[in-house]
DNA sequence: TTGACGCGAGAACGAGCGTTCTCCTACGGT
DNA sequence: ACCGTAGGAGAACGCTCGTTCTCGCGTCAA
């Protein structure tokens, strides 16, 4: 008997499958491969998530909310508007960096799982959906017009995905360049 | 004996891999799906390719020279240098209007399997290169300064990531929009 | 005609994995 | 001290799938 709270093991298990998900893609990982990660019984494990597909869920869910939150808060410590629809891919270039980077993990789940999963698609279209809106606030808050979000919402996704094909945090720098030009272009 | 000839019968075994690899994914489909939508028994199909990640990068493999020709042939059809470069984004709007589009095919098998196969992992940044390369070129040609080139790559990067995700065409005229921005920011 | 061979159809094999089951240990209440 | 029960370890089960094997048929050379 590991842990006998019953939320600290869900916590247990939801930071194992997220730094195996993440790391080495849904499919590969099996729940035996949770198990030994989270210290959590099998038993125990399919208590807290009854299937894998609800395991792989509260993963995205609460990776989710995490990093919009990172993200926010990073952005909200800048004062100026501008600043911070920039801050986006100063927030960005950090992340492309830390150790274990792997890119977008909605975006890799859709690759992996969107064919054949209606719930991860889901997901990874209420995620960006999200991020978008996001960005629209920053935009409106601005005084910019909406049509800005959508291309900053592109630039901020095509450096995502090529950060985490070629490894580099180069992208996010020449995102946040295009950026400011297009603030400068209105 | 369905085919007697060994390169129609490959052709016609990436037929088969193409539109369920790229429509379901790749781990997903078996062998024996693409022996049943190409014709070709199991035994030719592993003579022709002896693994089925052998399939997986001959698929990859002919889709990008076929997608790069695709879409340099649009843009060739343009006369102004500067024409050109909008005109990739005309020709995603195109493509991601097509029937049965599911995204960029790169991107995707590089969510499912850029973890775990190194091989894959390769012709995917070799793809994402090459069209960088290209992009490149067209920015030279119209006298630009090389950074566009980089900024225009994450735009259309971008756009395919999310007209892939939210099956849409919306994306490339929003891509389109903010790459004659940045072409007029100069 | 005959026999060797190539080929297709599909069974078979073996590994991986999601999920469940068994067994055993430890503890709590009386 | 004793019994009931919860929980952990890991075996077991069933299915999928990549890959190989078997069988039987048709073909072609001598």
């Amino acid at each position: 008997m590991a842990v006998t709270d019953s939320a600290a093991a869900r916590e247990q298990a939801l930071d194992a499958a997220e730094e195996l998900f993440y790391g080495r893609g849904i499919q590969s990982v099996g729940m035996d491969d949770v198990r030994g990660a989270s210290g959590l019984s099998l038993k125990r494990l399919y208590r807290l998530f009854p299937a894998k597909e609800q395991l792989v869920e509260a993963y995205l869910e609460r990776r989710d909310v995490r990093w919009r939150g990172r993200l926010a808060a990073f952005v909200a410590d800048r004062e100026d508007p501008e600043e911070r629809i920039l801050a986006v891919f100063d927030w960005l270039e950090g992340w492309f960096g830390e150790e274990g980077f792997r890119g977008c993990a909605w975006i890799n789940s859709y690759g992996e799982l969107g064919a054949t999963s209606a719930r991860v698609t889901a997901q990874v279209r209420a995620h960006k959906r999200e991020f978008r809106d996001y960005l629209t606030g920053l935009v409106a808050a601005a005084g910019l017009p909406d049509a800005l979000a959508g291309q900053l919402f592109l630039l901020a996704e095509g450096a995502m995905v090529s950060a985490g094909i070629t490894r580099s945090t180069e992208p996010a720098r020449e995102a946040r360049e295009a950026a400011r030009l297009l603030l400068r272009a209105r």
